[in-house]
RNA sequence: GGGCCGGUAGCUCAGCUUGGCUGGAGCGUUCGGCUGAUAACCGAAAGGUCGAGAGUUCAAAUCUCUCCCGGCCCA
């Protein structure tokens, strides 16, 4: 009886994998120990180079879900690893605090409809107060995940960007344009909504359900061609309105339009639309009298009907040549209505582009309320959508209407109120990226995106080039520091507090901070014409904000350190976002062509289980908080990064989690459970029984060099994966070495010759132990990046028990560096030979339907000499594995095999060979092991730990010649079940027992433990 | 409407760049086996019109075109 695992070794690592509580364990210990502190100073001072990283801020205006989380572990996977690797990494956190997202989030819980009432009930300095609080709310809720996820940024070092003196600094940026004459007052279409009175963002309008089904007019009308007698163009419009506004129409330049004769007159239209128009109109007599392509009618002049009712309109008319004619556009769609548009370059974004293209003036005669001001002449004072209908009627009375209906159709509202939207050009501050275009694009050429697809994309959105529209109708954001003066309209920029104090025209009493309603306050004296000068009454688009972080969150001196960046990551989202906003500030910054980082990896979007968006109106958002009091934080990691590609669509499914990725934690945990209650009986010092003693001793077998050898592969194979950004490929080389190399081959392979306490083989077992401890500390260490916890723990509690001069913390330990003196491949090669022999004996047995635990005396390969001394190589391994006791080799199918009592496989030339027939002694061993088998099962079964020593073990009514079989092994099986005494008797009446019938082939037997 | 991405086993995903044997893995199912580190593991079976159609080719999951469906972004 060996006298391993007398008693329960005492470890501190329970016998099951229990993440939660490990994981609680080991978040304390790290705060305990100012762990991340620690090594965040460590690597400050002592490194292998710097790392610039700037955080891509989290919006506080709602609580983090999976999709956040699988992108905070992207980050925390890199800081950890470029860590171990020797870097520093300035890993701190940042919060984006301001922007409508916030003030929506705040008016909801403020119960406030629209801005408007928000002014008149809150006012400025309350809702900023709100907001405030808002932020410091949804704050404490992302720093709980974080920690519960294991995700070791800085909280302590983070930046904010309402901050004074970040608004500072992202000023800088604006002075800069400034100077570069880049930032300018112009127009800008934007999306308004009459019901809440304020403009929505762009994101606003794609939210989810903002398309909703509306009634409209749809409304037929014809400009006659200028100096024609009967010529017209035949346009439709869903919004009359904008005839208003009319200044040019568009066609295709590809398109065919046609000459349609109608009554007396002929009607210009695209021609293959020509059938179903009519048909529309109820025209039956109609005929194509010519044909022409759409780029013959650019420049053609038309007249406008409505002069006499907006003069404006006429002047305009005289002062440039395009307006109220026809111009070309690749983008007029021929395939809907008359494939003649109408512009209104102050009523829709295209239009808008298509004029400021050609430098056509924006007719915008609109206010704050969207009612038509003293320029629209006649329609002064009416809400632009009121309109519709005097068109309507003043195009009847000029002969210009030609049919009005009503239409049903998709078209967007606004996500609160409902209300139809409004498009309209209002004054807004842009800068004015279109210039550095060029820049732009050199600079993003020259980042790392690891991916094609998103490079692309990101590239082809760059190459749009439009100028950015920087200024909102909002409160809680970092004003336009532009002052203008009431009297000669010159503006100033202020880009510091300092100077702002200094050139008030009145020192601010009382409190005082760059934000509304306090810079509002603040009058400064013209230098043109002495005039009282007051701050344009916008802030700034939150991109913009967000976009300062690498200027504005670092001082100078850490600024010239760290910007470029090394590495950044966030959703695909941040393409038109983050990603875009810092690539511009930067280059308006420093007038390079340069980004502010040199590696970016776009991640795919976290979605629900059956692949849809996760949505508050779904309600499939899966919060992270609730999450992980359910479910590991390892496991979660290593799910996120497992799973797919971290380009692709992450669908998120919990169910998931507890399969694969738990199974993968698991067999680590209990690999490393099984070395050290192993390793401490044999009183293992790692500092001692290290490989090169092993290797000296002459006690490394090929088996333990085949496992090094696999490990230096999977070091090589997984740095390489993660440097590309390939998790998903990284983890799946890993998983492979804990599944397959270790706990499927190696440790079968070695588990006979740890099962002793023999001294004799004491020097075996220690090279076992120190090729084991190698290993697991290896891949314990790959895996810290992922697993974090799951890594500490197993450090502590088995790498620095068993080595008490082991670092305070896995993170302190370096990155594995493949070794390639343990590299062999034609070792590999040959193991690979030979577990294919293996399984093809397996393949034989199956088909003779000989169980694995039932020895055979022989079995014959036939195959090449490589396969020969592949197997040669470890012969005691194949024996092992096999069950067989001795084994030939021949190159021609030898004759003997050819009698019934061999059973064979074969594979790519290779047969393999089994002798079927068992004498006694083969059978009674094998019956001894199917007993065994039985007993084992039973200890399980009765709650026996594997380490507890049975008094005895009973077997009763087996047939009498099976007795007598087993009888020569009844010692072999109490060392097996780990018994003191094995004993059979022939009924069950000869003892006092608990007695469980097992069945063995169709024949019963009973078995009882005591 | 435009751009991009995806559609391969019941589910989740490889394979496609550079066409080539019988299209793979994991999970799940069924049957059998193995097992005291493991919630593991091994073998077999069932399960595929590789979204549809056409083209190129001796040969197409892979290249080209068209269409359908889903997703994201933009309009």
């Amino acid at each position: 009886m060996t006298a391993k695992f007398k008693a329960n070794s005492e470890t501190s690592l329970s016998p099951d994998y229990c993440p939660l509580e490990l994981e609680q364990e080991i978040r304390e210990f790290w705060e305990k120990h100012r762990t991340h502190q620690r090594l965040s100073q460590l690597r400050e001072k002592n490194n292998l180079g710097v790392l610039g990283y700037v955080e891509g801020p989290p919006t506080l205006n709602g609580i983090p879900h999976v999709g956040h989380s699988r992108g905070r572990v992207m980050k925390d996977l890199r800081y950890r690893w470029k860590t171990m690797q020797g870097y520093f990494i300035p890993f701190w956190a940042g919060w984006d605090c301001q922007g409508l997202p916030v003030e929506l989030e705040v008016e909801r819980l403020l119960g406030v409809k629209n801005k408007r009432e928000l002014l008149e009930r809150v006012g400025e300095e309350r809702f900023i107060e709100e907001c405030k609080k808002a932020i410091v709310k949804y704050h404490k809720e992302w720093v709980e995940v974080d920690k519960r996820l294991g995700v070791s940024i800085d909280q302590e070092k983070a930046y904010w960007t309402y901050f004074d003196d970040y608004i500072e600094r992202e000023w800088q940026y604006l002075k800069r344009a400034w100077g570069q004459g880049l930032l300018e007052e112009g127009h800008y279409v934007v999306a308004y909504c009459p019901g809440c009175q304020t403009s929505l963002s762009s994101a606003e309008v794609g939210y989810a359900d903002s398309y909703r089904e509306v009634e409209d007019p749809s409304l037929y009308f014809k400009f006659k061609v200028a100096e024609s007698q009967n010529e017209y163009f035949l346009i439709w419009t869903t919004m009359p309105f904008t005839v208003a506004t009319d200044t040019m129409l568009a066609v295709n330049p590809e398109a065919t339009y046609a000459k349609v004769k109608v009554g007396g007159e002929k009607w210009i239209m695209v021609e293959q639309r020509v059938a179903s128009v009519m048909a529309e109109l109820e025209v039956s007599d109609y005929e194509v009298l010519e044909t022409v392509k759409g780029a013959r009618l650019e420049g053609t002049k038309y007249d406008y009907p409505l002069k006499d009712l907006v003069p404006r309109l006429a002047e305009l008319e005289r002062e440039h040549p395009l307006v109220h004619s026809v111009i070309c556009e690749d983008f007029v769609d021929v395939t809907t209505a008359t494939g003649v548009v109408h512009l209104s370059p102050g009523n829709g974004e295209e239009d808008f582009f298509v004029a400021l293209k050609r430098k056509v003036p924006i007719f915008a005669p609109f206010d704050d309320e969207v009612k038509f001001t003293s320029e629209a002449g006649a329609f002064n004072g009416m809400f632009a959508r009121d309109a519709d209908e005097k068109v309507v009627e003043e195009l009847r009375k000029r002969g210009s209407l030609v049919e009005v209906k009503t239409v049903r159709h998709e078209y967007p509202t606004c996500w609160r109120s409902h209300h139809k939207l409004v498009w309209l050009a209002r004054k807004e501050y842009f800068l004015r990226t279109d210039k550095l275009n060029a820049k732009t694009l050199e600079a993003a050429e020259k980042v790392t995106y690891f991916y094609e697809n998103p490079k692309n994309r990101f590239l082809s959105f760059l190459k749009e080039g439009k100028p950015w529209c920087i200024s909102r109708e909002r409160v809680w954001g970092t004003p336009l520091p532009v002052w203008k003066c009431e009297k000669c309209q010159a503006k100033t920029i202020v880009a510091t507090k300092k100077e702002l104090l200094e050139k008030a025209v009145e020192k601010p009493a009382g409190h005082f901070e760059l934000h509304k309603p306090w810079v509002d306050r603040v009058t400064l004296r013209c230098e043109q014409c002495g005039g009282v000068m007051r701050r344009e009454n916008f802030v700034l688009d939150t991109w913009h904000n967000s976009g300062a972080s690498p200027y504005a969150r670092f001082t100078d001196e850490q600024y010239r350190k760290y910007v470029p960046v090394d590495f950044l990551t966030e959703a695909i989202d941040q393409t038109r976002g983050w990603a875009n906003s810092l690539l511009l500030q930067h280059v308006i910054l420093t007038g390079k062509a340069e980004s502010p980082y040199r590696a970016f990896l776009f991640q795919g979007l976290a979605l629900d289980a059956k692949g849809r968006k996760m949505s508050k109106s779904l309600g499939n958002i899966v919060e992270s908080k609730k999450l992980l009091e359910k479910v590991s934080a390892d496991v979660c990691r290593f799910y996120f990064l497992k799973k797919c590609s971290p380009i692709d669509a992450f669908h998120f499914d919990a169910q998931e989690l507890s399969r694969r990725p738990y199974q993968v934690l698991s067999t680590l945990y209990h690999l490393s459970r099984f070395l050290l209650q192993n390793s401490e009986f044999d009183k293992f010092d790692p500092q001692k029984h290290t490989l090169e003693q092993a290797e000296k001793k002459r006690q490394l077998k090929p088996a333990d060099r085949w496992l090094l050898s696999k490990l230096q592969e999977t070091i090589v194979e997984y740095t390489a994966k993660l440097e590309s950004c390939e998790f998903n490929f990284a983890l799946g080389v890993l998983e492979d070495f804990v599944i397959e190399t270790l706990s499927r081959l190696y440790v079968p392979m070695v588990r006979k010759e740890l099962w002793t306490d023999d001294p004799e083989t004491l020097e075996r077992r220690l090279a076992v132990y120190a090729t084991l401890y190698y290993a697991l500390k290896e891949v314990t260490l790959l895996f810290n990046p992922v697993t974090p916890f799951l890594s500490e723990a197993l450090y502590q509690k088995i790498f620095k028990k068993l080595d008490p001069a082991a670092k305070d913390s896995v993170n302190f330990e370096e990155w594995p560096k493949p070794n390639a003196k343990m590299r062999n491949k034609t070792l590999e090669e040959e193991f690979a030979t030979l577990f294919k022999c293996v399984s093809l004996v397996y393949a034989a047995r199956q088909n003779a339907k000989l169980k694995r635990r039932w020895p055979l005396s022989r079995t014959i390969v036939v195959a090449s000499e490589n396969v020969e001394n592949a197997l040669k190589t470890a012969e005691d391994v194949f024996l092992e594995m096999t069950n067989v006791k001795n084994v030939e080799y021949c190159r021609e199918v030898p004759r003997e095999v050819s009698s019934e009592e061999w059973v064979q496989a074969s594979e790519e030339g290779t047969h393999v060979f089994l002798l079927a027939k068992r004498d006694d002694k083969l059978l009674g061993e094998g019956l001894m092991r199917d007993v065994a088998r039985r007993v084992q099962a039973l200890r399980k079964e009765l709650g026996y730990m594997p380490t507890d020593v049975l008094k005895a073990v009973l077997v009763a009514e087996a047939e009498k010649q099976d007795v007598e079989l087993l009888q020569p092994y009844l010692k072999a099986m109490e060392e097996l079940v780990r018994a003191k005494e094995v004993r059979v008797c022939k009924s069950r009446r000869e003892a006092e027992a608990e007695w469980h019938e097992f069945q063995i082939d169709d024949k019963k037997i009973y078995i009882a433990i005591l």
